[in-house]
Formats: C-alpha cells, structure tokens, sequence
DNA sequence: CTTGCTACGTGAATCGTTTCAAGCCACTTT
DNA sequence: AAAGTGGCTTGAAACGATTCACGTAGCAAG
C-alpha cells in the first residue's frame, strides 16, 4: 500500500484527513509517497468505515428529455461542489425498472435520492426514506406522506396562459389538452378554469375544450379542424405543451388562419425551438434548472439536519410573451381580468415554501 | 448482522451468489431472515473485496443538451442490464472541472469510463486506461493513442449534405459554417468539398464559405444578408448545424426568398424541431443513441479481455430529406454527381470497425 | 532525578462482504 | 468395522481506510 512505501500507516490517515496534526516533515514525506506511488483513496473502503458513500441517485423518466436533463444539471450545480457524485437512472416510465434501479442505489448506499416517481404508490420510497436515505421528490406532490418535494405550480401555468389571452381580450379561448390521467394536463385545465372565474367569465362559455390521447405535434395539428369548427369561433388557443402549439400552428398555417392576426397562441413548457418558430410562440416557463437545484439543497438539508421536518418548495412557472399572442384585441374587456386578478392575490416572487 | 438473525455466516453469502450450493432448508431459512431483517447487500463491501465497483463514469459536456442525454440512454441500455449504474459527470467543457471528476471517478474505482474530453491532450486519459480502467472516447478521436473510440464521421456527413445538393442539380452552394478550430466544422467542410471533387466540380467555383463565430440561431439570420449578396446567386445554402439553418431560414423568410422554391436549404444533427419547422428541415442525422450504445459495448469487451486491442468504432451519419431541399432543379446536370458517388465507394450499411 | 506535559506517531480493531481450507456428518464401499 | 466419499457448513483471513486508546520522546519544572 501507498502509506508503507511512505513511512508509518495510520498516520498517512491524518495527513489526509486531518493535516494539521502531523508534524510537517512527516507530512510533506508521506505527500511525496503519495505522489510517488499514484495512490488514489478508495471511496469503497472510506464509505465502508465512514458510512458515506459520496454518491447521491436520480431517478427520472427519460434523461434524453431535456427537461430532467436540465433538472439533473441543476443538482448536479449543487452538490459537485460538496464532493458528491451523481448516479442517474431513468425509468423510462416503467415501475419495474424504476425498483430495479432503487434496489441498486440502496445497495449502493446512495447519501440522498432524487426521483421523479413512476409509482403511484410513495410507500416504498417513505419506507426508504425512513430507513435513513434522505429522499426529494422532483415534480411529484408527496400527498402528505412525510417526503421532501420540489414542485412546480401547474394550476398557476394553466392560470397564467389562460389569463394571459384574457388580459388581451380574448374572450372564446380553446384548450388543446391531454388526458386528465395526466396530473399536470389536469391541473392546467384548473388553472384556466380559475382565470376565468377570476375574470368573472364562465369557463363553460368561454373556454373550450378540446381533449387529445397523447402531447404530440400530430394530435395537435388534428386538432385544429375542431378548434376551427366550433361557433361562436374562437380567437385565442391554449395548449397543454408546446408539442401540441407547433401541431396546432402548423395546422393554423394549412387552414390560412394567420397568428395572431386571426388567433392568438400560447403553447407550455417553453422548449428550445419555442423562441425559434414563426411567429415565436409565447409559452409558460417552468425553472427545470431551480429545480434540480432545488431539491438538491433540500436533500443536503435533509441529510445534515437531525430531526428533519420535510418541506415542500413549490416553484412559480413563468409567461414568456413573444409574437404568437400579438397584442391586445380592440374590445375594452382585457381590463376587467386585469383589476381582478390584481385584487385576489399578493403579488408572489419567487417561490412559495410550506408543509 | 442480518445473517445471524438467520443462522450462520459465511452461508449467507453463498445463498446470495451461489444458492445452489446451499441445501434448500438452510437457503429458505437464510432468504426469510434477509426477508425479515430487509438486509440490502453493501457494494462497497462488495466491491472492496471482489474489486468491482458495478458503476461506469460517464464524462460529457454538458448533459442539458439532448445530444449528450441521448448518447448517456445509449450507454444506459447496454449497461443497466449488466449491472452497472452510471455515474454522469457535466464538465461544463472545463478542464478543470473534468479532472476534478475524472479523480472522483477514479477514488470511486468505476469500472469504466466513457468520455467527451476536454482537455486536447490525452496522456492522462491514456495513463488513467493503463492504470486498469476501461475507457473509451465519445466523438472524439483518439489520435493513434491506445484508446478505444466510438465517432461519427463528420467529413461523410458534410459530403451527405452537399452531395444531396448537388444531386439535385445545385451548382452554387453557400455554406454557414463555424470556426474551423471546431473540428467537426473542418471535417464538415472537407467532406462538402469531396462531394463537389466527386462530382468533378471545383469546390473553390460552387462551394461559398461564410463563417460565423459561433453556431447559434442568430448568427445564422446575420449570415443571410451576406449570402444573398454573393454573385453569381446561390440555388441553395448547407449549414454546420440545425440553428445556424433555422437562422437563415428566418433570414430567407424575412427578405422574401422561397424555401425551397429560390432556395434549398439543408442543416446538420436533425434536432428534434427540425422536422416541426416550416418547411420541414432536411439535415443530417448523427446516431447519437448508438453512439453511447457501442461505446458501453466496446467498454464491456474491453473490461472482460485480457490482453484487449483498442478499437474505434465510426458510425455513418444519416442524411433525413424533408422539405427544405425540395425536389430537383430543372436542369440535367444532378445526374453526372449521382454516377459519380455511385462508382466511387463501395455501398457502406452501418458502422465501420478498424484500429 | 523524577514527574508531568506536550506533540506525534503507532497499530489493533472495525466496517460488510467474499473466499477457501478445513470440518462435520451420513452413507457407501471393501 | 475401517476407510473413503460427497454434500453442506463453518470460521478465519482479507480487501483499504479510519479511529482511538496508547506509547514514546523531548523538555520544563520541581
């Protein structure tokens, strides 16, 4: 081993950990071993004594989806710096895989895990939880289980697109959206229902609906010969992503409608090419990378603290306006919504913490 | 311990790695204590006294780009079912940041490394591979080194995109390109001007250069002005990725020029708006997937060799026509270039192996 | 000269697993 | 009945780092 071709054995521990206890002859001879022999420390043999393994796993659904790769960038800005590595899985929606990949990072006796659930049941991970892995749910609400969560409010994205086209008039506003199944397409829908409430507007009249199976370019464009068909018609369209937008722009462009001359667009996610299409497509923003950074800190939180109360942090999505919503229609009604929503709510920065 | 809530030791272990060693009473016996204790085996343990870590290091650029999510899923598939979990590391094309986490990798032991270096130097590459750790390049060639290597041949790809032009009759190219200190823009550039050598033109006639200093959307717009300016006119534009395409497409639209009708127009890496843009953008497909998936095989053979010879794996880029390039131009002169090719190499399917 | 203190260095024990030589037992063979 | 055989099980050693109770030397004070 390194520390004989050096000198004594427990010692060339200290020089190592604790440097300041050791002569500075000794140390500088044992560095020179080191450095001469290559010795590299084995994380193996320090996790086995020390009880930390320097590692902490992710587990999302696809890593080839920019959004957890943003997320897992956000993370990984976090704890590099504190000497933690990162093991990513994705589960590729599969709950099989998913423990799989939970099995192996236990047995690698991972310091923390961040995961966005394909389970739907959060047993097995409050049960890890409890067995002392500090455990951070990504974009999954932990249902009053005693987990650590990071979220992002998509009623309040669903409100801010929906409010959005109210602010600028528009009065009959379709919602290309996904399946209900679908926690984040049925929370939006509440969203723009609640825009309108706050409108003073029924969402039954003015917002209607139109429901997909899947967030694809293709159902989006198909969609468009229903958007068009309905009466009395419509002037503004919101979508469940921007998949679903590019479809129903496209499909827009086949049918000569103009955007936003003859109808307004508001697409979700704010993708790479949102800014890039024509006209640019105003969207909701969600911070994919606070996010992983986020639940980083919570993790690290987590793991330090002794008796550790779970928090929930919640983040705010953001509107980005470009050209696909134009401005404000030439009715006097965009100002109604306006005063209402500055009435019912603070003014919010930033994120909402709680529980 | 969870084996002596069972019954003996040393047995446990035989029942976890070779239970049909183990008579059936005693192994049931053994499997309900590690049932009931939820014992979950150390790998540290493991690893320290066996001296596999069952973990890979993956090195990249930077994992918010698709490009690396995608290859990272490559590697995945191949390595998960084996076993091994992946440890992704972004080094923000920081050398720094590289070595910080190449010695992290190392202090971890992974049993293997897959990387998109920074540093332009590989001794330390070289040197980690001969100190025992399997590593193969991603994208990068490994320049005679003893490394394995997985890349994507970059001068075939530029020739697919300028041939394709040329097939159709094209005779004035313009070609946005980034600085040829990138090596994948040189090479782009070699194989543009093959194809016109093949086709038995002068590239120095039809091939017009414009660099830009960085591969974005806008720099692609800015280069529009100066293509249009060139005499006399180009018939169609390739570009050194899919921005600097969307770019000029925007440029083109803004000053009134067809696409394809005045205009063809190709990009390079199909990224996934390419398909959703109008017209839909012909561009050049890399296999990114493979590409991590044959640098986790080449990493698996490697490891379980003995005496391994290093191997570099180069993948065929894919040429995906859409819309932009449109359908031939009228005039007769595309098929001399198509008998050309055809004569000139023999027909390639797949990768292609050697040294 | 002895005692006590400080400043360093030592080496055994430990973490959880695997490996392997050796032990045990029942049963067969001669 | 002694020796041999095969099937299971055992317990100690080893992997590499850390920890900690001790040992040792040097020095000052009494």
């Amino acid at each position: 081993m390194a520390r004989i071709a050096g000198v004594s054995l427990g010692t060339a521990s200290n020089v190592l950990n604790n440097p300041e206890v050791v002569a500075g002859p000794t140390r500088r001879r044992v560095q020179e071993a080191i450095a001469k022999t290559g010795f590299v420390r084995s994380t193996a043999a320090h996790q086995l004594r020390v009880g930390r393994s320097l590692t902490v796993g992710v587990v999302l659904l696809d890593l080839a989806n920019p959004f957890f790769g943003e997320m897992v960038r956000g993370a990984e800005g976090v704890l590099r710096d504190k000497g933690y590595v990162l093991m990513v899985c994705s589960s590729d929606e599969s709950v099989d895989q998913e423990r799989r990949y939970l099995r192996a990072l236990e047995e690698h006796r991972v310091d923390g895990l961040l995961i966005t659930p394909v389970e739907r049941d959060l047993k097995g991970l409050v049960a890890l939880s409890a067995r002392g892995v500090p455990t951070v749910l990504l974009d999954r609400d932990p249902g009053g289980l005693g987990l650590c969560s990071v979220t992002v409010d998509d009623v309040r994205g669903g409100e801010l697109a929906a409010g959005h086209l109210l602010e600028l008039g528009h009065r009959r506003v379709g919602f290309v959206n996904g399946p209900l199944s679908i926690r984040q397409c049925a929370d939006r829908r509440t969203g723009a229902k609640r825009a309108f409430r706050w409108a003073g507007l029924r969402p039954e009249d003015g917002l209607v609906e139109v429901t997909v199976p899947a967030l694809t370019v293709d159902h989006g464009e198909e969609a468009v010969r229903e958007l068009l068909a309905k009466k009395p018609r419509l002037t503004a369209v919101m979508c469940a992503n921007d998949l679903l937008a590019l479809g129903v722009l496209r499909g827009l462009a086949g049918a000569g409608v103009a955007v936003p001359g003859d109808m307004a667009l508001v697409g979700y996610d704010d993708v790479a090419f949102a800014s890039m299409l024509s006209p640019p497509l105003s969207s909701v923003r969600q911070p994919k990378y606070e996010l992983g950074a986020s639940a980083a800190t919570l993790l690290l939180e987590e793991a330090s603290e002794g008796a550790h109360e779970h928090r929930s942090v919640r983040f705010e999505p953001e509107l980005v306006v470009r050209a696909s919503t134009g401005s404000a229609l030439r009715t006097v009604a965009g100002s109604r919504y306006r005063k209402a929503r500055a009435g019912a709510r603070p003014q919010s920065t930033g994120a909402v913490e709680g529980t």
